[in-house]
DNA sequence: ATTCCTGTTACATTGAACGTAACGCGCTAA
DNA sequence: TTAGCGCGTTACGTTCAATGTAACAGGAAT
């Protein structure tokens, strides 16, 4: 784990308390302080600076929040990031065909980060969270996976692959074969990796240059999702990923 | 102008690198170094720390943009804020009655700061953009200030009131007498202050101890807004303001 | 061939950022 | 009441992280 020399380490833990604030709302001082390991006057010259410029702020017991100019930043990323832009009503589009959550997730740091959701307005769905974090060998995002050559894909996955559930595929060769699999049909389905009862529909997604940027899925509850409804969520999410793709320049 | 000393130089500078590639996708280091008068290895570091901490990434120009990290924070902070968050689906569904763009603003640094918005589907409508900033004196956006106490008003005025259009205020008594008329009605109507042709209605939200922390508004055409639009804009303004306040606890 | 941009690296200097130690304050418990 | 413990905060002397200078390589335009 050698440390970069050309990375300003102020800057960096200025980040990492960004980062604790944005998972922890209402957290104070010593709390930042003691998960980054670090003393309280540095953490609180961080905190002095970065609310200076309303990336964070005090809220009424004391605590930090995240501030209105990260508000900011985020909507201007919102229409920078190709990805994102482009996705979104795609995303949209297919949510509201199938009633069911859209998900749009990369590799990022060995794992899988959703990046966009849409989410429908009936009682029971499935719930996702824009920058929520999973390993890439479990459910439906091993589409990521699928497409790396192969000396990648071993970099990508941990020592160990965690069980989530009895369905979680924890054999790296049956790992690999359904990779295989899933270049060959340019899908994926899963049932129950993750979350039991959950089934999911994923696709790649090509960037300018044919290489495979991002998966999107489709998640419902199994008990409505019938063998011809995956049909069904394959084919909108084979045309929508088409369609993204040709918005990025492939 | 003193310097506060508790302030990390190098965090504050790479948050102003930030907010120079928020400003412009696709921004070159050599640009950025430029505009903040910093030197070009200084600048370096600053990117290469925000790229490795994906804050940005590189553009296939080898610009720079606003990165995934961003994405995340900036949909955590919506969550956090508690203003925006409440706002949201209030002032959805005051567009959705109205047909007209709604706009949340906050004071910032002594000017009207953007953080939410609706706009309507139609072809013709008000933009609006979260993030931008227009002076305190010039439209409907004058309620932020007032219910200030007089003196706060006059630091947050600049020297010279710059006009906009023929119908922007710049003589300061007027102002006053103004904000006098605001504090007695409630709301604010404004025609063509700062684009010709734009009427907005706006009224204060407050906080938690009642004092004013954001103007919410309707900004329309002016051909397509009669008298007694401006009325029914008025009305779901404060009733939308009520409840705005109520979820912030006063 | 020359000029003028880029982005980049190397290195010696220095002052910005650091940790330690101590403080005041508001809790809770004794 | 007193003691204890956590919080946020301040002051200060030390030091190494961050800095600017200078020089370099590559590309584009002249």
């Amino acid at each position: 784990m050698r440390e970069d020399s050309s990375i300003l380490q102020s800057v960096d833990t200025a980040i990492s308390v960004l980062m604790s604030v944005a998972k922890a709302p209402d957290i104070r001082l010593s709390e930042i302080a003691r998960n980054l390991g670090e003393t309280k006057p540095r953490i609180l010259r961080m905190l002095r600076t970065l609310e200076h410029r309303g990336m964070v702020q005090k809220t009424q017991k004391g605590g930090f929040r995240l501030g209105n100019t990260i508000i900011v930043l985020g909507t201007a990323a919102s229409t920078q990031v190709d990805l994102v832009r482009i996705a979104s009503p795609i995303m949209e589009d297919v949510g509201q065909k199938v009633n069911e959550t859209v998900q749009l997730r990369i590799i990022d740091n060995s794992e899988a980060l959703c990046i966009a959701k849409f989410e429908p307005t009936r009682d029971l769905r499935v719930h996702a969270m824009i920058g929520r974090r999973r390993p890439l060998y479990a459910g439906s995002r091993k589409v990521l996976l699928a497409f790396l050559p192969p000396q990648v894909q071993q970099q990508m996955l941990p020592e160990q692959l965690d069980r989530f559930t009895p369905r979680t595929v924890t054999h790296r060769p049956r790992l690999i074969a359904q990779l295989e699999a899933i270049r060959k049909t340019g899908h994926c389905i899963t049932r129950g990796e993750v979350s039991e009862q959950i089934v999911s529909v994923a696709v790649p997604v090509l960037a300018f240059d044919g290489s495979v940027i991002a998966a999107l899925n489709i998640a419902a509850p199994a008990f409505r999702t019938r063998e011809d409804d995956l049909q069904h969520f394959t084919t909108l999410l084979k045309d929508a990923a088409r369609q993204i793709s040709k918005g990025l320049g492939w």
